[in-house]
DNA sequence: GCAAGACCTTTTGTATACATAAATTGTGTA
DNA sequence: TACACAATTTATGTATACAAAAGGTCTTGC
């Protein structure tokens, strides 16, 4: 693997997991003594987490980790909104309806992957990436996919603002069971319908509940890891 | 302005004016040569070109233009109804009328910016991208108007494949004052309805005149300037 | 005591040299 | 003659040295 590939997955996911806070200034030489390489690669990497927002360039000198505010997102919420409406919609013309069927079976019975055996909630979000995998295999629209998938990487960084709610967690996976149900039954106004409600439901809890994990992250500016 | 900026500027308008065509390599030395600075910059340069889908790496060795199909025509424009039919909703319920009354005017006329006189239609193009950028004002939606951004750039390579149809945009001129009157009426149904009719026939008439077009400059990979 | 300017430090931008990997070409053998 | 393997060549990946710019600090003058 390349040195610089290996930089940026690992800024990468400092940054996603939280590792790396918002406002942490990313410096070219701390880098590459902590990482262990020099400083070109460590920029490839730096001007890659910019390409996808995970980091942005202070102004003129230096690489900061984006923000995550509240007003963040409401218009985060919006994008994928966008995004996943027409997503679902063109699934429900185009997919193959066994295997909505199929993902539906299983998220309808979602909720007992969420025992306290396993508190990253890995299955249970295993399979939701599942749905969207298979939406965007029904799809087939390489720009839309792309748009998408820039657009997850800080889906998944917001996933932390929320607490960790098995309440919430099962009335989500219902929400996902009726999309793919609408999708498997060809119905692309009922999928899109479905989007919608699923995706004000999950902003309203983060924004009920995301409050105070933003006071606490919010730090100001900062040097090194935390 | 630095050596990078001045590379990417110097690659990016060179493919998206059709200077560089699809498939063309861009190596490293070659291009530090022709534009006069160190591979450092151009390195910049490329991952930024590849990181906004002008470029791309080729199977683990180089870089070429990336290629602009049929296929990809109608995948472009189905991302692209997604995004501005929301955008318009949108534009619709927080734009400021007033604003939107005055580029429908503009827009009615807009036939008339269309003379022998300016082949290029810089004055058509700069009204109809005063639509967008008052649209993008009104949306008011970081994340949003960068993912339109990302996709514009694409449109703007597209827009060559098309023969210069003055009778087309003509029509196209009235679509857009139809969306315009649209958000200034705060009507975010017409507006989205509007938005779709327009890029439905932007989309078939690109699809008609392009494909001589296509055949001619969808050349087998060729090295160097044209 | 405050402000302005110069200098010094720190960090980024660029060039270049070197290492490494991949592709191509040439040669040998079947 | 065709295929395979190896050597050469060429391009990319990485490191490092140097240059330039931005920010901070210290000093000096008012």
């Amino acid at each position: 693997m390349r040195a610089s590939e290996r930089a940026y997955a690992a800024l990468r996911s400092d940054i996603i997991e939280w590792r790396l806070t918002p406002g942490t200034v990313l410096g070219e030489v701390e880098l590459s003594e902590r990482l262990g390489v020099s400083r070109t690669p460590i920029r490839e990497a730096l001007a890659k987490l910019s390409a996808e927002g995970l980091a942005k360039p202070q102004s003129g000198r230096g690489v900061v980790v984006s923000e995550i505010s509240l007003d963040h997102l409401d218009e985060l919420f919006e994008l994928r909104s966008a995004l996943e409406c027409r997503a679902a919609e063109l699934a429900a013309q185009r997919g193959d309806p066994a295997v909505f069927r199929a993902l539906y079976e299983q998220l309808v019975n979602a909720g007992e992957l969420l025992t306290s055996e396993d508190p990253t909630r890995y299955d249970y979000y295993r399979l939701v990436g599942e749905l969207d995998t298979a939406v965007d295999a029904a799809v087939g629209n390489h720009y839309l996919n792309l748009a998408l998938k820039n657009l997850r990487v800080h889906l998944v960084r917001v996933r932390r603002l929320g607490k960790d709610n098995p309440t919430r967690l099962r009335d989500a996976a219902r929400e996902h069971a009726a999309i793919a149900l609408a999708i498997a039954n060809g119905n692309a106004a009922v999928a899109s319908a479905a989007t919608t409600v699923h995706l004000d439901n999950s902003l309203r809890h983060l924004l009920g509940t995301a409050a105070q994990e933003l006071a606490h992250h919010h730090v100001s500016p900062e040097k090194g890891t935390p």
